[in-house]
DNA sequence: ATACAGTCTACAGCGACTGTAGGGGCAAGT
DNA sequence: ACTTGCCCCTACAGTCGCTGTAGACTGTAT
């Protein structure tokens, strides 16, 4: 149970140093203890936290929806409805990104597939992109990032 | 052949104003004439040329590749492969982030379909963020926007 | 004792915009 | 001529989720 420097959390839930330090100022991680000369000291509780924060990072929750998750998770005994909400919300972020670049994928072949070469005058590529007359118009939402 | 304001530039190729002043900032679109008292005043080529940069980001193309693309279509004699070939690098960025996409879809749906409701403490979703094991691993690579 | 790796704070930068503050301009109606 | 109200101008701060830098200090190994 011997307190870990911020480096050793670092490569123990594989988030580097500077973003554990990010996620401190945005109030993710609360207030470590610090040592004599003011390091941050850390122990296992703080392994798991960040490793869940990394996981949920990388399933695309946002910051926001991560603090509730977090904050959630220090009320075992509440319903967990609010918890899937959240999942659900996400999953549906996600599928409504998905139709989005499904249709990119259709009309980036779509080009790419009717440029026969030669020059740049006559590449079907470049026309395409003057040319809003064969887009699924719908799916041109702005691509927010996720 | 009269000389357009801003505004009206902004409605015909559906780009907000402050974004055209974006655009001209990063040496996107040149820099226009102006009034005698400073206003911007633009011309149907600036139309098409906004309308093909809409579009290009649209398809979720770099503001780096659509410089090179305008880059291009100044030049129409040269060989067009250099045209192909940016449009073949977002398409696989596309498919990429596709792929990604799908691998959150199918963790997410599944977290969601394993939580029977209950409290907090024994939320499926809850264990699935905390625990790694049963990810597609490879697939959670970072996030970019595209 | 010295070298080197790790840690500290504070701040700037990324991409692609968006929003704000505080001013000046222009056409129409009265 | 005057007012109303929208349009335009510049310059700068904020967004998100970090990443990088500078310059100083600490901890450990040889
Ligand atoms: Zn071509
Ligand atoms: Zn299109
Ligand atoms: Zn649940
Ligand atoms: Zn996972």
């Amino acid at each position: 149970m011997k307190p870990m420097t911020i480096g050793r959390l670092s490569s123990a839930a594989k988030v580097k140093v500077t973003t554990i330090r990010y996620y401190e100022s945005i109030g993710l991680m609360g207030t470590p203890d610090r040592s004599a000369s003011g390091q941050r000291l850390y122990g296992s509780v703080d392994v798991e936290r960040l490793s869940f924060v990394r996981h949920a990072r990388e399933l695309g929750f946002s910051m926001d929806a991560i603090k509730d998750l977090i904050g959630l998770q220090t009320e075992p005994d509440q319903d967990c409805s609010a918890v899937d909400t959240i999942a659900q919300k996400q999953l549906a972020e996600v599928q409504k990104r998905l139709a989005q670049l499904e249709a990119l994928e259709r009309e980036l072949k779509r080009m790419i597939e009717n440029c026969r070469g030669g020059k740049v005058g006559g590449c079907q590529v470049m026309a395409a992109i003057n040319d809003h007359s064969e887009c699924e118009t719908d799916k041109h939402e702005r691509l927010k990032p996720l």
